[in-house]
DNA sequence: ATGAAAGCGCTAACAA
DNA sequence: TTGTTAGCGCTTTCAT
C-alpha cells in the first residue's frame, strides 16, 4: 500500500464534497447544492435521498469555496489593543452582536499597542477578504489601508481617530469628559491637581490632557511643572508618578487618572496613605461603586455597537463622506472625587 | 454604457487578481505567484516588474482562494460564553497569542450560555474549515461535533468538559478549589456556611457545589436546607439568595460564592449590612485586593494557553487518546475569608 | 527561469 | 425538476 503513504495531505482531513454526496445519492451536483441551500425545485423524494447521503457521509458545506464563488465572506474583522483589557471585552462583544444580527462572524486580533502588529493584522484580515474592518488604532498612520478601502473594504475606526486618512470614526468625548472631571475637582475646592495619563502617542491620552488643561484654564489656575505625567501605564511607572506628585513642597491635593489602568494603580497607592487625596478616573471599573471611586464613564458597548452599525450601513451600500460620531461621557460621583482639599 | 450597469456585483469590490498583475507586468500567472509568495526562481529584473505591477494595481493576495487550494485555513475558532466577561478576555487573549505564534488567526464567538447558539457557532466555524476548534461548552451534549472531529477538526474543550463525547479537555480544579475555600472558612470557626452558585446545568457549578459538600462533610458538618442556592447569576437572583441565607432563625455566618459574578453581587449586598459575614469567592476579580476579598483564583490565561498548545500539538500530528488536564487553583487570603463568626 | 493547464469545492447561468 | 458547464483566484504539476 505504498500509495497510501504517498498520498498528498488530505485536504480538510479528507472531507466529502457535494460531488461525493451527488454520487452517493445518484443525483447531479447542482441538486445537492439546492438541497444544502434550501433552494426550491427539488422533489421531496429526491431531497430525502440527498439528505440521507449527506448524513451518512458526514458532509458539511465548505464555506471557503462558497466564499470564493460568492465574493462575500460574511465576516468582519476587529483589530483592538488587547482583548484581556476589561474595556475591550464589552466593545468586542457589542460588535459581535451586531455582526451576528447581520449573519456575519467576527475575527478579532490584538495589536498589543504595536503599530506594526496593527498593520500586519489589518492586512491579514483584508487578505482573507473580510467584508469590513473595525480598527482601534495603535499607530498614527493608516495610509496603508487606503488601497483596501478603495477596493471596497468598509472600514470604521473606533476609540481613536485614524491617522492621515479620511474615514468613518466613532469616539468617546475624551476632551469633554476630562474637562468635566477636572472641573468637578475644582468645584470641590482643589487648586493643585495632577494628571496622569497614557503615552502621548495615544490620541485619547492627549485629548484628555487637553481637557484637563482647559478646565484648569477655565478656572484661571496655572498648571505647575510636575503636575502632568504621560507615559506607559504599567503599575510601576504610574505608582512612581503618583508618589512624585504627592511629595515635595507643593503636593497636589487631587488627581485625575487618564484611564482605567491608571485609576487602579492610583487607588492602590492612595489606599496606603493617611492623608486623603481626591481622585477622578477616566473609564468606569468593576466594583468602583464599592470603593467609592468617582469616574468619567464611557460606554464601551455603545462604542462598539455604533461602529458596527455604521460598518453594516456602509456594506448595505450607503455612500457619502466619512462621518465622525462622538459619544458623550458621564460623570459618576461616588466619593473619591468629592473629597475636599486639606484646610 | 449599458453593460456597466448590468455588470454583476463586483466581487470583493472588484479587486485585481494575480491574472491582472501578470497581464500588467507582461509575465505569466505563476511568476506572479512566485513573487507574491517569495518563492525562488525569479530573476531580480522580473521580480521588480511584478512588484511594480502589484503596487500600481493595489493587489493583495486573496487568501480565500489560497485556502481553498491549500486545504488549511490557518485559523482556529473559539466558542466561549461571553467575551464581555472579564474571565474570558484573558483566556481568549492567551489563545490568540498561541495561535499567532503558529501563524493562525482567531475567530471567536459568544454562545451567551445558549447550547443551540454554541452548536450553531461551532458548526459555522467548521463550515469555514477552521483548522481547530476550542470550545467552552454551554450545552451538555457535543455529539454534534463527532463527524467534524472524525473529519479532522482538532477540538479541545476548556473550562468545562465535553458532554457525551471523548475529547481533549483542559479544566480548572473546581472541586478542589471550592473544597479548599470552604475548608478555609471552617478553619476560621464557621459552622453555618452558604453556597451560591451558577445554574446546575453548568459543570463548574456542580463541581464547586460538590467541593463545598465535601469540605462540610470532612468537618462533620451538616448542610441545612436553604444553605445551597444554584441558579442564574443575575444580580437580582443572587441578591435575593444572599438575603435569604442571612435571614431567618439560623442565618449563615459565611458565604462561598460560586463565581466572579456571584462574588460581586454578594460583596455589594454584604457591604450594606452591619454584622460582618465572611466570604470566599471562586475566581479572582479586579480590585479584590483593595476590597479585601478572599478568593480561589484560577488562571484564565493558563487555561487558554494550555488548551491552545494542546490544539496545535494535535494539528502538528500528535495522535493518541484524548487527554484531560486539570489546572490547580490558588487560595488568596485577603481578609473577607478570615472574618470570625459572631461569638 | 518561466508558463500553461488542471483543479480545490462551490455557485451562477443556462440547458434539457 | 434536474443536470451541465463555466468559472471564483489561487497553487500544483509538469512542460518548456
Amino acid at each position: 500500500m505504498a500509495d497510501i503513504a504517498r498520498r498528498p495531505e488530505h485536504r480538510y482531513g479528507n472531507r466529502p464534497t457535494m460531488k461525493d454526496v451527488a454520487a452517493r445519492a445518484g443525483v447531479g451536483l447542482k441538486t445537492v447544492s439546492r438541497v444544502v441551500n434550501g433552494e426550491p425545485g427539488v422533489t421531496p423524494d429526491t431531497e430525502r435521498r440527498v439528505q440521507e447521503a449527506i448524513e451518512s457521509l458526514g458532509f458539511r458545506r465548505n464555506d471557503s469555496a462558497r466564499v470564493l464563488r460568492k465574493g462575500r465572506t460574511a465576516s468582519v474583522g476587529l483589530v483592538l489593543e488587547d482583548l484581556a483589557d476589561p474595556f475591550y471585552g464589552p466593545l468586542s462583544r457589542a460588535v459581535e452582536e451586531v455582526a451576528r444580527a447581520h449573519g456575519a462572524l467576527l475575527i478579532n486580533g490584538s495589536s498589543a499597542e504595536d503599530p506594526e502588529r496593527e498593520q500586519e493584522l489589518a492586512l491579514a484580515l483584508c487578505a482573507r477578504r473580510v467584508d469590513g474592518l473595525i480598527v482601534i488604532p495603535a499607530g498614527g498612520d493608516h495610509r496603508y489601508l487606503e488601497p483596501e478601502m478603495r477596493a471596497g473594504v468598509a472600514t470604521v475606526f473606533v476609540d481613536r481617530p485614524a491617522g492621515r486618512i479620511e474615514a468613518d470614526t466613532v469616539l468617546s468625548d475624551s476632551f469633554g469628559g476630562a474637562r468635566a472631571g477636572v472641573a468637578h475637582l475644582i468645584a470641590h475646592g482643589h487648586r493643585r491637581i495632577g494628571f496622569i495619563g497614557d503615552s502621548p502617542r495615544i490620541h485619547t491620552a492627549t485629548e484628555r490632557l487637553r481637557g484637563y488643561r482647559a478646565a484648569m484654564e477655565d478656572a484661571g489656575l496655572d498648571v505647575a511643572e510636575g503636575w502632568v505625567s504621560l507615559g506607559p501605564t504599567d503599575p510601576e511607572r504610574v505608582a512612581a508618578a503618583v508618589e512624585a506628585m504627592l511629595s515635595g513642597p507643593e503636593p497636589v491635593t487631587a488627581l485625575f487618572a487618564g484611564n482605567n489602568r491608571v485609576t487602579v494603580t492610583a487607588v492602590r497607592v492612595l489606599a496606603g496613605r493617611e492623608r486623603p487625596v481626591a481622585l477622578v478616573g477616566f473609564d468606569d471599573i468593576e466594583l468602583a461603586d464599592l470603593l467609592g471611586i468617582t469616574v468619567i464613564a464611557q460606554d464601551a458597548a455603545a462604542l462598539g455597537r455604533t461602529a458596527a452599525q455604521r460598518l453594516f450601513r456602509r456594506l448595505d451600500g450607503v455612500a457619502g463622506a466619512p462621518e465622525t460620531t462622538v459619544l458623550a461621557t458621564r460623570l459618576i460621583a461616588r466619593g473619591s472625587g468629592e473629597i475636599a482639599p486639606p484646610a
